[in-house]
DNA sequence: GTCTATACTCGGATAGAC
DNA sequence: GTCTATCCGAGTATAGAC
């Protein structure tokens, strides 16, 4: 994912009764698919491929997600969920102490799972169309994200440690807009380090 | 495009007699496909699409460009090449006094061809595959760009006129990041002004 | 809820006539 | 060099049995 996390419309309906087994069985899909693309990478990966994983048909799949865009959605969605966690960087409770550190760290972390980026690189373009049902969560994913760093670097503004020359929504926007390009770059070149781009960036803006 | 324009293995045999017509037909088909995919956009645009705005069947374009692949990886050389020339941005012959206005004007260009800015988005993907017709091509055209922009900062740098908390090469690494992550951005929200933040990367890192 | 089987669509590739 | 025709594969989606 791109750094920081963030997950709209968190889309768990948690119903009791009935619903309980459903609800387990697709997280168990998504999880799984997670796994399997974070490691095996994501070769325009087939809905028959996470399937298997699943330990079901694809026609079996496809009951949880109707459609398999929908079920890539949900992966990105997950994805995010999961990473908001172990990161902490969850917009609702950001690790205001060290932005850059965990900045840097998600960044890393990402060159650890090529599918990931492969599938959320590949995702972000098809989601251009308004009609593709991540559209919306795109949208509202990297709003979120720039509103948070957006907030915390206008406070590092305010204490002088963070230039003044550019807006803090500039900045995040820029921030968010090298970290989308750089995944692309990497995908192309695994040994680009990604990290050290973004630490760049943050030396260019923080003060002294 | 990415801003800046380089034509890695301009392609152009340029044979003379019994060639000429074919490679006349050929710089026709690309010329026809520029103007459909800016113009109508890049919907997945089909082989059978293209072959027909030029005025020819499938079969016939395929007769010219031995795979889709292929196809679209000169469409892409072609671009670059016209607008190498349009923007005098040859790395060869740069336009040394104003880096900044030439790269904004590049980003605000693309802004008008939001067709092959999704066609270049896609490919930048699919080319992440080492063996896809476009990977040398994205590689190789990514270092001429960051060469010669990169240059340009140096000399800036010696100048005083550009900041050397960050040195040339990842400068240029991160101008090109922000150009292709914006790009990405944009197809989602085609309100966002590139050309504004680019300039704010800019403001970043110009002295004074 | 899950499977098997199938249908259907799309698009790229190829053969062969002209 | 260009067309028509055909083929073929991939992959999604759906129908219907269990």
């Amino acid at each position: 994912m791109t750094p920081g996390s963030a997950s709209p419309a968190p889309d768990a309906p948690a119903r009791r009764g009935a619903y309980a087994k459903g609800v387990a069985k697709r997280e168990e899909i998504l999880a799984r698919s997670l796994e399997v693309i974070a490691r095996s990478g994501y070769r325009g990966a087939s809905v028959k491929e996470l399937a298997e994983a699943a330990g079901l048909s694809q026609a079996g799949l496809l009951h949880y997600f109707g459609s398999k865009e929908e079920l890539f959605t949900a992966i990105l969605r997950k994805r995010d969920e999961v990473d908001s966690r172990s990161f902490g960087l969850d917009p609702e409770h950001p690790v205001v102490d060290d932005v850059r550190g965990g900045y840097v760290g998600i960044v890393q972390h990402n060159a650890e799972v090529p599918g990931l980026v492969q599938l959320f690189a590949q995702l972000s373009v098809d989601a251009a169309d308004p009609e593709h049902p991540a559209h919306r969560f795109f949208l509202e994913r990297n709003r979120l994200l720039r509103e948070a760093f957006g907030a915390s670097l206008a406070r590092r503004q305010a204490e002088g440690r963070v230039t003044d020359r550019v807006g803090p929504d500039t900045l995040a926007r820029l921030f968010q807009a090298v970290a989308d390009g750089l995944q692309v770059q990497w995908m192309l070149e695994p040994d680009l380090d990604m990290a050290a781009i973004v630490g760049a960036l943050f030396d260019l803006v923080e003060r002294d």
